[in-house]
DNA sequence: AAATTTATGTCAACATGGCTGACATAAATT
DNA sequence: AATTTATGTCAGCCATGTTGACATAAATTT
């Protein structure tokens, strides 16, 4: 397979001279991996996972959001929600309830336990961002939250003006 | 277990009043989410994953570091880099060469073939990157840039550092 | 009223990419 | 000569994603 000949080594870095942004590139990869970090920790102390997180976030932030409606945020199948949902409200961190209007419908909402976990887990990211913007401008501020949003693809920006407003 | 009573939905949602700011959590999550979509299509026609993308990128842009170095970078463990790894050797998009002055060492460079995919999957971000930049000063793109280096791990800048300049 | 569609749940199987622990080898260092 | 270091490898486990198939209840359409 492959070649019979040694495949040469590249021995030059690719650089900003290749025509791409390899230093945001990187930012955002860093950036998010520690992000990401000071929740990790503590979730590890209640056996839950990154998929937990999310699932709890969305449905502090959106109290009442449908099965679909958060299917529809995090992009995932039902199957791996289920998991990470029967968790949640086995532990009593999450309820279901029928919806009123429609009744096929499971409206997600969190118990005083779900909501004490989601604002523990959001005060260190919360803390690392206001860390972040220390030394920024408020014009500044407003510029990184215009370029994060400007990120997000265009037709899924809906899904960010439906959340409570800053 | 849990609650004999069943556990109080809570109705309302979290909002900044929380003391959190969670539209920048939010913002974050999003553009990641969406960010990393371009490349991980891509990957998906040559049966790779987002473990190999990370590789290849580094193994580009510091051409010639070795296990430790990368392993450093990404975070994991030798058994997790070992499998992804093994596949981009044998596939020829890098190549391993024994240390020069430390024999133990392995220096990893990419390949034309590694290269070119590489630029492949760094072309769609930068292109996402460029135009969320479009209506951005040049102030105003360093402020991003200042944030984004701001929410790594102080410790660990040095790595950005290290990376061919912009 | 009957047929169809929709929202949700569930079972089974599988892939990826993390992890730990144990052990092997060769080369460098002490 | 003994020890440490850089790397590789085997085995197994876990979390979280996937697809496909099927079940149920409720809403909607015919």
């Amino acid at each position: 397979m492959a070649n019979r000949t040694a495949a040469e080594p590249i021995r030059t870095p690719l650089t900003i001279e290749d025509g791409i942004d390899f230093s945001v590139i990187e930012l955002l990869f860093f950036a998010y991996r520690d992000f990401t970090s000071d929740p990790d920790e503590i979730l590890a102390d209640y056996g839950f996972g990154r998929a937990h997180h999310r699932v709890l976030h969305f449905v502090n932030r959106l109290p009442g959001l449908t099965v679909a409606e958060l299917l529809d945020v995090l992009k995932i199948t039902k199957q791996s929600l289920a998991r990470v949902l029967k968790q949640l409200v086995d532990t009593g961190h999450v309820v279901q309830i029928q919806g009123l209007q429609d009744r096929r419908q499971r409206e997600l909402y969190p118990t005083a336990k779900g909501r004490t976990l989601a604002l523990a887990l959001a005060r260190p990211q919360s803390r690392r961002i206001a860390a972040a913007f220390h030394d920024a401008t408020p014009a500044e501020r407003r510029a990184v939250e215009r370029f994060l949003k400007a990120m997000v693809d265009p037709e899924l920006r809906a899904q960010i003006d439906k959340l409570p407003g800053e």
